[in-house]
DNA sequence: TGCCCTGATGTAATCGATTACATTTACTTT
DNA sequence: AAAGTAAATGTAATCGATTACATCAGGGCA
């Protein structure tokens, strides 16, 4: 063995083998990209314990070790992803799966998981469902290909089923972690927050300033969250000793124009709520604009509450009280228990993260 | 060592599986993925023929692809990436590089990004700076180690250099495309709008309106949108007869809070402008709360334009007079482009999308 | 001394596709 | 009829890592 590491010493050579396709002179940039062969020779150690030095490296000598991690210095070699992947069948990439991209709702949750992955050396691909049955169907085959190790789903559905669990859910054998959506009976972890107690505690809230009648907006019908929520409100009324009135249940669907349509409604009535509960700050944010716009003052003569805290519900006027959702911290939570799962180790079947009511200016007692 | 002990399990089952290759019974399901060869051998076909059938399908009989595509069907093949990028050097992947994912100004481009790439067939990676050297080294990497076919720049700089051009860029052989913040010299496409002419415009509208004094709210000093629309600012302040007042110049960074301390400077001032210009939507709504809150009205005692049109521009009190930049657009224009460029089609060198001044309720002319 | 064990390393099979090159067949063309 | 050509297909090398298994040196122990 003195004898090949004394070899070692004049490895100088090996340096000009490996870019040798016969170009000119002292050109720097290697036009292929240095592969173990090449760290293995110039460390004089075999492609094995190049990579047991990265992999294992207290199973190689710290002698061996050392030169492997000055070759690859030297050589600037990167693993490849598609050689390391189609032996070993791990990706070190993970899907998540949104249902639409552009909602700006999933901006910050996105960050938490991004960040999260990366520090466990994870990558993130990104697939926007958008609604159309092709794309899930073709992420579906996607995962199924191998290209992911997991995925977060953030769409309230598997798979191949419909949001109420009709449909038979595509085989993925991979890990799974639903986010903000529970996908019930899916037998997979759930982080979320607990929608219920979230839209009680609103609703305890408003009465508790003196509110009787209290509007509720709600989201889609076939929604987990809106069905929560819903029961939340219901709850609240109860605990504070108000009746549920149905002709104050308005429908909505999240978005902005929705609201818009709420507020409209409530201007067109006679007898008009003193609040009005948004179970989306966005919906909040459209029926404000609505009922001032129709010369009501927020929250003088009606106040309007609104649900997850979103970037501009401080900055809208007047500054929206509702329902903070910590989406940052969702995505860690999610992201953790993933890579829990992918390193077999074991995970919470489920994850209630704490909301948290924000006062601001949109909530008043309503007049005497 | 649990964790050894279960692997050893899994194993042994594993090896069951493979072992019983010619399989009795009605299994219906396969634990491994079908491969080629399983294809291959129920078409009685070679696999390079259910290659062949793939990927160049006038290449092969009729007869014979029809047997392949029965067989993919019954075993509900799907061709392993890894083995596929290996082999071809190609990944099928792009990679988006973004200064900061949480930002919602960034989410409706990424829609249109990826919805592009989805109809070529490529998959999106998100990688989200942050701000972070070390994330950048490690997305450096990954390009170079080929996990990537191209990648788009949101960031407004290369790998290895920051925004001013300083630093030796990272030596990155696939296509490049920089997209909203143009990279200067770095000889990739760029996608952008053409900020000058949109600040320019902004600038002749509120001068056309009477107002003499227009403030300019800036982005951070070293970006190159600043710049540009900075020129656009003084552009439009000459078009319109009036003379540049570096007393009117406020600096900000983009965000909300900026906006805010730049509301509380000019409310605090004793000789008011009658117009503000602010280079961001965000600066605007800062802005605009801020002086709404020491008792100014807008428009009435003040007006306020911003730049960008983000989703809350219009749901704004008031609603934001703006320059709308096409967001979906520009990401599939990006998108498009290094599609272009990986299949080797000639590609434009610089894409300017139109802007459109959008007029809502901030601003009106001043008062007499 | 002889045997066994442990740690370090090397050899080569393997992952699952793509594709260069070889081969076969059928059909034209002279 | 011989030769040339094109179309269809097969054979096997190849991409670049990981890892099962083999090998070997040195140390501990009876």
């Amino acid at each position: 063995m003195a004898a090949s590491v004394k070899q070692g010493r004049l490895r100088g050579k090996f340096m000009d083998e490996i870019g040798r396709k016969g170009r000119p002179g002292a050109s720097s940039t290697p036009l292929r990209a240095a592969r173990i062969q090449d760290v293995a020779r110039l460390a004089d150690v075999s492609t094995a314990t190049v990579s047991r030095a990265l992999a294992t490296p207290d199973r190689v000598s710290p002698e061996a070790r050392a030169r492997v991690l000055e070759a690859i210095a030297q050589t600037g070699y990167v693993p490849n992803p598609a050689a390391r992947t189609l032996r070993s069948q791990k990706t070190f990439m993970v899907l998540v799966v949104l249902p639409d991209l552009a909602n700006t709702f999933f901006s910050k949750i996105l960050r938490g998981i991004e960040e999260t992955l990366f520090d466990a050396g994870y990558g993130m691909i990104i697939s926007d469902l958008d609604g159309s049955p092709e794309k899930e169907a073709h992420f579906a085959a996607y995962t199924a290909a191998g290209r992911v190790d997991g995925a977060i789903l953030l769409n309230g559905h598997l798979f191949g089923q419909s949001r109420d669990g009709k449909g038979t859910p595509a085989k993925i054998n991979i890990p799974l972690v639903a986010l903000c959506e529970a996908i019930p009976n899916a037998g997979i972890p759930q982080i979320e927050i607990d929608n219920r107690a979230a839209a009680r505690q609103m609703t305890r809230y408003l009465a508790s300033l003196g509110h009787a009648r209290i509007a509720y907006v709600s989201g889609p019908a076939e929604n987990v969250l809106e069905h929560e929520r819903f029961q939340g409100y219901r709850d609240g009324l109860l605990a504070a000793g108000l009746s549920f009135d149905p002709e104050l249940v308005l429908s909505g669907d999240f978005t902005l124009e929705s609201g818009v349509r709420a507020g409209q409604e409530l201007v067109a009535r006679a007898e008009r709520p003193t609040a009005v509960f948004c179970t989306s700050d966005e919906m909040a944010i459209g029926a404000v604009r609505t009922l001032r716009s129709a010369g009501l003052r927020v929250p003088e003569d009606i106040s309007v509450a609104g649900f997850d805290d979103i970037e501009f519900a401080a900055a809208a006027q007047p500054a929206l009280t509702t329902i903070h959702q910590p989406r940052r911290e969702l995505g860690q939570a999610a992201a953790t228990v993933l890579i829990d799962l992918l390193q077999g180790r074991e995970t919470e079947k489920r994850i209630r993260l704490k909301t948290e009511l924000v006062v601001r200016d949109s909530v008043a007692p309503p007049r005497a």
